[in-house]
DNA sequence: AGCATAAGCTAACGGCGTTCGCATAACAGA
DNA sequence: TCTGTTATGCGAACGCCGTTAGCTTATGCT
């Protein structure tokens, strides 16, 4: 199971700056989001692009690397859960103390970030050669869903991130070729793209610790809906039984049949239809 | 702000029970999960069911009723963000103890669920009579959107959890309303609108610290995607520049488009199309 | 009037992310 | 080979978090 998570290139360690201790008498830094901009928040482009730029300097002494961290959030992840993915227990799974993780990483935001590209990588696989580009992007598409149902913690980490680490833009990359490959414009091949993704995530994401498929959840939903009242909620009750029983397969292969169709049209009918694409 | 969110019906307080003390001698509960099989956890039908028929016990004291606590929730989220909702944060605002407030609620997940279904109320509000049933959805879901973004903190917390509270319901009644009236099977227009939900949620979700918009994040972007390796990422070094200044407005227009277009071809072709149907 | 109890408070627990200061091992240059 | 520099580990602590136990007090019912 771990040897599924690629690894990347390898950082040097964090330098420790010592904080530019304000002496005595001088003001503190009045704004703070200005002062502060250096090192941007993990996952901007800008901090991407910052930690690539670092020289790769030679690593020393006993070899706690940031892939071995990384390593052990993973399996921290896939085994406990994201609640579990603590730094004391990251530190206690390597062997080492909390503070020593803080030499390879600025924050907890930081080695979530880091995580979560490393997470996606082994998720995008190309499909068979002999399907249409909807096709190939349905195939990818489910393949990417299970990959996150098989990793929930991965799935709960997905948040507010822009995806732009190596992983992902190799997610990117591919979608825009199939979309672009199938005739839309490269603007409206991005958006697409992205779209499809959120709706990916979206759908994983908001069925995390639910299993809608639970008979005995299932149940409940049934009285629930059945004992709504019949005034205001007339559809629940009436379809109580079938509204209990769609499950978020069906929910997600609707809406990702549904998307891919709009797209086929966006590119048979041109984007005219689209509401003031001008902006 | 404050009147914006709307209460529903008041419960009594939280009973304090002396968790079943385990005598000396006697073996504690071998299955936490089948024991605990009363109070189940926020958020699922069960507990929704559950929460309506508790008796609705009057109240007494110095009057700190939930819906205090809520309000006071809602606006910390909404002024502090998400982050800041603790439940310290709470008793202060509400100037009380923190463990006053766990005699209306059970626990911060329990409070979460409840807040998450009250600040959905006033997102759900009914289009103009004059647009056909997809332009309804359209005009729904932007304004769903929008009082997402209008509080953020909110968003962040939709997560993990079914939407079966009164006012989520209220929205599922609504958009089933308008599929069913188009001609879609109930099933099938159940899944629509929940993928419809999913997708609206994901992208406010997805894209919740960032603006994307911002100029100096867009030069990030397309300065990442310029110095990308141009064998291997192509199409992200070709396009860098339109790529870059994709907003998450975009996205959302082209997905929201294009689910509507497929829930309409849905509608006229048959649901013949859906990849295996039974299950 | 008296009682049962709802509903507040004080104080504490363990766990969390993070930081400070110090110790030490590895390398660089002499 | 020695020496100074620096990368990289560790111990201990800080402040915040959610939660609980045990108490006190005010309330409404009989």
């Amino acid at each position: 199971m771990l040897s599924e998570w690629c690894s990347h290139n390898a950082y040097p360690c964090r330098v420790h700056e010592p904080k530019t201790t304000t002496t005595a008498g001088e003001l503190p830094p009045t704004d703070p989001a200005k002062t502060r901009q250096t090192e941007p928040r993990p996952g901007t482009a800008a901090w991407w692009l910052a930690r690539e730029s670092e020289p790769a300097r030679q690593r020393r002494r006993r070899a706690l690397t940031l892939d071995a961290v990384l390593d052990a959030a993973m399996t921290l992840l896939d085994t406990r859960g994201a609640a579990a993915l603590t730094m004391r227990n990251i530190a206690d799974a390597l062997g080492c103390t909390q503070a020593s993780l803080y030499r390879h990483v600025r924050n907890r935001e930081e080695l979530v970030t880091l995580l979560i590209d490393r997470a996606i990588g082994p998720a995008s696989s190309t499909p068979p050669d002999d399907l249409d580009w909807a096709e190939k992007a349905a195939w990818s598409a489910r393949r990417f869903r299970e990959h996150l149902l098989r990793h929930p913690g991965v799935a709960s980490l997905l948040r507010g991130t822009e995806r732009l680490g190596p992983n992902s833009l190799a997610g990117v990359q591919y979608s825009l070729e199939l979309l672009i490959g199938a005739g839309l414009s490269p603007r409206l091949a991005s958006a697409a793209a992205s779209s499809l993704a959120t709706f990916v995530i979206g759908s994983v994401h908001l069925n995390l610790g639910l299993d809608m498929s639970d008979p005995e959840e299932i149940r409940h939903r049934r009285l629930l809906y059945r004992s709504r009242d019949t005034a205001t909620f007339p559809l629940l009750v009436q379809h109580a039984d079938t509204l209990a029983e769609v499950s978020s397969d069906d929910e997600f292969e609707v809406g990702l049949h549904a998307l891919l169709t709009g797209f086929r049209s966006l590119i048979t009918n041109g984007p005219a239809e689209l509401p003031t694409d001008g902006r």
